[in-house]
DNA sequence: CATGAATGAGGGTTCATTCAT
DNA sequence: TATGAATGAACCCTCATTCAT
């Protein structure tokens, strides 16, 4: 492992856990056993080095999202649907930091970096909304899912989204398997067609 | 309105926005229009100004929550779990920064912090939970919920919470009443009894 | 004399000796005896702390010259030519840290100030100017300076003033009235009328 | 072109904009192409790299004043000076940066290089002195230059040469050739003889 | 000959905090 | 109650320099 990628691994979790401008550089690079100006022969600034992690977290994110998606293109709509929010979490619980770093940037972006990231995100999140939206509305053609409104049904699906995302961070990961699946089946029973 | 309560207004909404860590004293008394020693004619320390606001919006939260749950004391069980959804988050959207300042030093708390405030969050969580624990057993008592285990009750419940919490963060006010309304109608078709 | 001052001082010397590249405040706040970020506490930056000094030296300069022209008022044209000089040396040799701060601000710039700098420069350099050229041409009217054009008798006395500027550098003080009066003789003969 | 030769072309260029200080060896290395340390291959430090450069400098200045002398040894004694000046111009005016280094470095030498750089002046500055002492005096002796102090007419004619670099810094090169021719017959004008 | 990685020293600046007033 | 002056610690970053390759 490069001293580079050392740098951005220890920055990801420093990043995750004390946030951008809780994090001085130093702590990053005395983890790593390097010294502070090292950052500089690989990034041009603290920012740099925070775009780049989180240019990694936002591919990664988004390929463990499309995978999963792709995972789950046989079955029922339900089957499916659970696939895509079991995909996402077996990523989140799999790369608890990542994760973190990712809802952290994306609630409380640091003031300096506001824009871009926001503007960086707008994509990833759309392709999911996107994905999630043609499957309720498969669903709803094929009589599983009640006919509602689409959007309706799709913040109800992505506020359960968030809101088991919200629990992960208090919960350790032992527990979450069983809440996800108990939280799924009420949520199915609520939008499943009579 | 006097000095040290312009300060911590104006530090609720700075804290709110930029974090501990990301919002210097200066900028705060800046605003107040007042030097930055003015500060410590009022509080100890920076902490002490954090944990200060801190108390107050933790005690603002709770007595929200619970007139919130006492002025839903008729009624059936759906209208008054949803008039407690319905407190919070008329207290949340009319108290915005509060909000976003305690579920920021909730989710990530300055470091310094964590131990003290994670310890002072507990109470007030589970003053909510019982509460809400005991609406859904009447619930199923009643019938009109269905008869499954309380805690994946519950924890659906919370989910939603959250889960609306953070969608409060992205979206404006405007559309959130009806978000509200549906998500609601949702999550109790999921969890009504037969 | 307060630190403001001192600092201001202390500063005016260094950057004349060192330039402003080639001057750490840390230098400046040592010997005026008080810890570097002291200086934020007057200046909002290096740069401020440079403008500042500055723009007094700027002050100084053109107060002085035109002091000097003043108390001129009087005697044949030569007189009052060779006053003007000699009270811009006169001026120079005494607070000769002001003047190789001036000349060097003006000759060398410091890169980040360059524009701003020359900008200021503009005015009082005009106003000398002004003043000598007045002066030349009263002189040819009166007939005692040669008819030559306006511009050429001004560029001689200005190549003339610089010329003496950059021997103050090179020689101490002591052989410098000599020097002044002499040279003003090989200028005036150049210059004066048949 | 080596890239030897590329980085001291380069350095000269910037040491004589930004001076020794206010010019890092990354801003140089950049624009030949090639990695800071490259500089290492060639020279030892930073310091030795401006020696170098100013050994050049040197040398150059030296071979064209002594060859503007040489060049000027036919014609009258009026003749002689102006060529001595205007080769001395001549040289500066095409080799403009080298002209900048050179009297920054004589007028503001870098602190830690300080008492090298004035030892080495003064063999060069010597020389060129001695010429036109020489001269002076036989024009003396001749009867077309007045019979003042030797040493008057040379700090004269120095102060001359001194002002037109001055002037060379504030104005382009294209007025310049008027202005000197100017200056020159002003300044010839006042130490005439009768 | 030239680079990439790394460093020690230092530079300007910010910040929480103190203290006399 | 509030300020201005001052500080120690820390922060981000730059720079000259070294060294293995």
């Amino acid at each position: 492992m490069t001293t580079r990628d050392k740098i951005k691994a220890v920055a990801l979790t420093q990043f995750a856990k004390g946030g951008y401008e809780g994090t001085p550089l130093s702590a990053i690079t005395k983890e790593v056993g390097v010294t502070t100006p090292a950052v500089y022969a690989f990034f041009g600034s603290k920012e740099d080095l925070f775009l780049s992690i989180f240019e990694d977290v936002l591919s990664n994110h988004y390929h463990s999202v499309k995978s999963a998606i792709e995972q789950a293109q046989d079955g029922t709509v339900e089957e499916r649907l659970y696939q895509i929010l079991r995909g996402a979490f077996t990523y989140h619980v799999s790369q608890e930091e990542e994760t973190i770093f990712y809802k952290r940037a994306m609630m409380f972006p640091p003031a300096s970096l506001e824009d871009k990231l926001k503007e960086r995100f707008g994509a990833t999140e759309e392709m999911l909304t996107q994905e999630i939206r043609a499957l309720l509305a498969e669903g709803i053609a094929a009589g599983v899912i009640a006919d509602r409104p689409l959007d309706d049904l799709l913040d109800g699906f992505l506020c359960l989204m968030d809101g088991l995302f919200l629990q992960l961070l208090y919960y350790d990961e032992s527990k979450f398997e069983h809440k996800l699946q108990n939280i799924w089946k009420l949520f199915w029973s609520g939008i499943a067609g009579s």
